[in-house]
DNA sequence: TAGTGGTCTAGACCACTCG
DNA sequence: GAGTGGTCTAGACCACTAG
């Protein structure tokens, strides 16, 4: 019996570039690569790693997308500058994020309730209006102090029931709807803009009224691309978000 | 003589897996691929254009990092639905963005200065306080309506000024600062959060004194990832950042 | 089971940078 | 010219999806 094939969840080993990628991110997080410093070239790493060029260049792709290195034709690749290097958006980013900076992320349930869609939504989520949604409202803190107010509508299969325990309880809500609800989201839209905040977001925020916010609307998409989530952000204003743009290697 | 090789620019054919990628989008974008429609498979691909599996990949790659398709194992690569799509920021995004969702975009400059750099400049620019700056302030307009204020922080190479002329007709001062000054931006990072309209701002944005804005902070890097702009935006609350995030194809 | 994308190899040559 | 990353090939096998 070969028994080099779990049948349990993780088995498979991760790709080997996969290996190298985390080898080098290792050594750049231990500092063992300084910021701008050259890493070993392709070939050399073709001979470390006893891989084939092409999957050192995988590896070094990832990084790249990842903003951990960048490669110049003919000079070499480089460890990115720590100001590139920190910038990294994920789909739960509140928790990750406060954690990231340092802080101990926090959450205050205001209620799970279960509600039809109103027609802006239900377009969003391409559902007819009316379907039945879970929309649960939080507030979220960073060290105790509100910092956001999210408010995310979603539909749950037949038959699926959040329990507000449940919700209080979970790490994170996403990881919760993983577990209970197959819920998987891998892409996400976004459009930010500002607003004032109303009487009731002034209150549960702790800013006065009219006080300005940072407004992030989110629709979450699942592997299919199909919307699965529908989430308002509202944050005040000592709250950072954090992009990195790079150049478009223009299509045409 | 081989006159394969122009010497002027541009001279360099595609590469292969950029033509494929971009007729590939050029079926997208002309409809003849819907959302959500699965393009031919990748070894259907390779007959079609006579390269190698390799090349197709890059090419699909390629195109799923600009979110326009997306792949999934054992099943297929499809076009990425609209929504999605549309979803891409670039550097000088203002003109580029505001064309994309059919406005047209202006400038007014409001003045053009040579200052030296500040301590918090300098710090972000790495450079040397007092470091002598160009400093470009801008209200941008849609459709002749203001819609934010950009005021750029740069140094300039010694010997080159700017004429208040050349910026004024510019159709990008990206553009012009690679013509003029080697300016070759690759990546920004930028940092968005929420602020009030002091009275000054108030006035060129035509909103009210303490209207919320959407600021947006931005260090731009250099090919070798050294900074080389400081720009501070802020826009009224009409205006949309929007951004794509993908699923963090987790690194270790 | 057939078809898809994902990983990997061992080469080759080109394009760019810099001393 | 020596060294770097960028492109490209023609295969092979694996992992996943779906009828």
């Amino acid at each position: 019996m070969d028994m080099s094939k779990r049948p349990t969840e993780a088995s498979a080993p991760a790709p080997r570039y996969r290996q190298v990628a985390d080898a080098l991110r290792a050594a750049i997080d231990a500092g063992r690569l300084a910021d701008n410093e050259a890493l070993p070239s392709e070939r050399e790493l073709t001979e470390q790693h006893q891989v084939s060029r092409d999957t050192i260049r995988k590896a070094v792709r990832l990084l790249e997308d990842h903003g951990l290195v960048y490669s110049d034709h003919g000079r070499g690749t480089f460890v990115a500058p720590a100001l590139v290097r920190r910038m990294s958006r994920y789909i739960d980013g509140f928790s990750e994020d406060t954690r990231q900076r340092g802080g101990v992320p926090s959450q205050r349930i205001l209620n799970l309730e279960f509600s039809p869609a109103t027609m802006a939504i239900a377009q969003l989520l391409q559902l007819e209006s009316g379907h039945p949604l879970t929309r649960v409202r939080r507030v979220r803190l960073t060290n105790g102090v509100p910092i956001g107010l999210h408010d995310a509508y979603f539909p749950l299969p037949p038959g699926v029931k959040l329990a507000l325990q449940e919700v209080e309880r979970a790490r994170s809500l996403y990881q919760l709807l993983m577990e209970r609800a197959g819920f998987a989201p891998v892409e996400a839209v976004e459009n930010l803009f500002a607003a004032s905040a109303d009487a009731e977001e002034a209150r549960l925020l702790g800013v006065p009224e009219g006080a300005p916010l940072l407004v992030c609307e989110r629709i979450t998409l699942s592997e299919r691309r199909e919307p699965i989530e529908y989430c308002l952000m509202k944050y005040v204003s000592s709250y950072r978000y954090s992009a990195r743009i790079t150049q478009s290697s223009r299509l045409a």
